[in-house]
DNA sequence: CGTATATTTATAATGATTATAAAGTAGGTA
DNA sequence: TACCTACTTTATAATCATTATAAATATACG
């Protein structure tokens, strides 16, 4: 998991300005680790800076994920785009009824990956893997409201 | 991959009705292994069904989708759906230049999954597995442009 | 401290997808 | 075979996430 000076060094190194938005935005990322949209973070920081826009936060995250230092989260179930700071290799488990994102870590992923060097000549550069299924609430739910 | 008649017995066991617009849809899904948006299969169909409209398209690949029949794949590099109508455990990979995307199998698969299985409490359903990269002929031309 | 320039902000624009309601048709039935 | 009814299609407009634009602002560096 990133931590807000890993993020804003990265930021830094590309030649970028550190602002207060982009310091709030790269702490927000360090200190959750649920899987932010760009509404989300507005929503959270715009309390303790009321002058932030949402074109600064799709800006930052951009940024950020051109840099590789975020990843993007597309199809999680609603129709709006997720973050995720955590950008080690790693498998996302999304809920299909309540949207909610897990991770799971996998040993086999560095064999998959060998897999698809050897077969397609793509050079590599990242990934995003998404599983699909009913969250543990989610389930119980369902049992309950289908049982009697 | 489905066939037609097999994606077409999917919706009549859905109890749809089998029009010659969603037939049309099914058989493009089956004949081509490119991984279409709504927009490439209605420019493509407009020509044979002049009176076809886009929303008929929508319908029917969310349709296709909720059955489980076709997959729907986020984020490709351009901000459109695309969808897959082979439904087999496979990895697509995508080039992030060109948005070219081919499919690669792994035995790994299979092992992932158990992982999950073990590690989350979700009870699955789908996978989208997407691996992001330069395509061979995208490699080529960053090769010759940087090159001298 | 002051300046050049990157950044933020507010606003409007874009464009994919979805909602709505009228017109049309599949498919069972008499 | 013709008919009827619910399901589909179509055209149109609406929605909403994301991006473009340009004026106002603030960072970083001398």
């Amino acid at each position: 998991m990133n931590t807000v000076q890993n993020l804003i060094d990265i930021l830094k190194q590309a030649g970028m300005r550190i602002t207060p938005q982009r310091r709030a935005i790269c702490a927000y990322l360090a200190e959750n680790d649920n899987h932010p949209t760009a509404a989300m973070i507005y929503d959270d920081l715009k309390a303790e800076m009321p002058s932030l826009s949402l074109m600064t936060v799709y800006n930052t995250l951009n940024t950020l994920a051109n840099l590789g230092a975020i990843h993007v989260i597309g199809q999680a179930g609603d129709d709006t785009v997720h973050y995720d700071a955590d950008t080690e290799p790693h498998i996302n488990v999304i809920c299909i009824n309540c949207q909610k994102i897990v991770d799971v870590p996998s040993e086999h992923l560095v064999e998959i990956r060998q897999d698809i060097d050897r077969q397609s000549g793509y050079r590599l550069i990242g990934s995003r893997l998404s599983f699909y299924g009913l969250c543990p609430d989610c389930q119980a739910k369902a049992e309950s409201s289908s049982g009697h």
